[in-house]
DNA sequence: ACCTGATCATCG
DNA sequence: CGATGATCAGGT
């Protein structure tokens, strides 16, 4: 009698969608994948987003681009995480796309970084490059929203970056700005540009960016859930 | 060993 | 192009 099986609609309440995805735990992605009729890539070189994918498909989020959030009737965003074997992030995590033009007046509490961040379900998959993909396994997922602490850092990391960016500076921004959020290049190659402010008001042309969240973030949210 | 900057696929 | 989904990989 096998009864796991992809969603085969979007879930209805956050209880829906965790009884899901809390089933999807311990199985390996080779499982999943051949039980949703998924082609395995031999490695992510050029599939990074396939394991994002394949949870979008489980958990019956509508797959593909669409600039809402992956289940919008709930409002929940899913993320799935590359952890190592103790569970700690291997990567940044990506959340949106930064403006980088027409922010006079933008305000944080209308910005698409926290509208992204209200509500995250967390799903952790071992990430380790010496485990093959398919036998890399799923694990428990976490439903999280910031606490008033994390929303502060959020919110002044945010702040000092879009200035930096309303005031022309964007192309002076590295990595390192930023306690827990960071801008990064977001793009197909560096050869991908994008309208942005100069440094004396004039029109330039850069490289698209994306906020990120910082390792130690994602590192504690996690662990928290882990130790609770 | 880790992080930052660069990159990959797909769709409308 | 820019949005979705992210990981790669060389330099420090």
């Amino acid at each position: 009698m096998e009864t796991l099986q992809p969603l085969r609609h979007p879930p209805r309440s956050e209880e829906e969608l965790m009884r899901q995805a809390s089933r999807l735990a311990g199985y390996s992605l080779s499982e999943l994948a051949t039980l949703a009729g998924l082609p395995i890539p031999g490695d992510l070189k050029r599939d990074k987003g396939w394991i994002g994918v394949l949870l979008e498909l489980w958990l019956g989020a509508s797959a593909g681009s669409k600039p809402e959030q992956d289940f919008a009737a709930i409002g929940v965003e899913l993320k799935t995480i590359p952890v190592d074997k103790l569970g700690r992030p291997l990567e940044t995590t990506f959340v949106c796309v930064a403006p980088l033009t027409g922010n006079t007046g933008v305000v944080w509490e209308t910005s698409h970084v926290r509208h992204k961040l209200h509500r995250v379900l967390w799903v952790p998959v071992e990430g380790e490059r010496r485990i093959p993909l398919g036998e890399r396994r799923v694990g428990t997922p976490l439903l999280w929203s910031p606490s008033a602490q994390e929303e502060e850092q959020l919110r002044r990391d945010w702040e000092e970056l879009m200035d930096l960016i309303v005031l022309g500076r964007v192309e002076k921004i590295t990595a390192r700005h930023g306690e827990v959020l960071q801008l990064r290049p977001k793009a197909a190659n560096s050869r991908a540009l994008t309208e942005a402010v100069g440094a004396h008001g004039e029109a330039i042309l850069t490289l698209p960016r994306g906020f990120y969240l910082k390792k130690p973030f994602t590192a504690a949210l996690l662990a928290r859930h882990f130790l609770l």
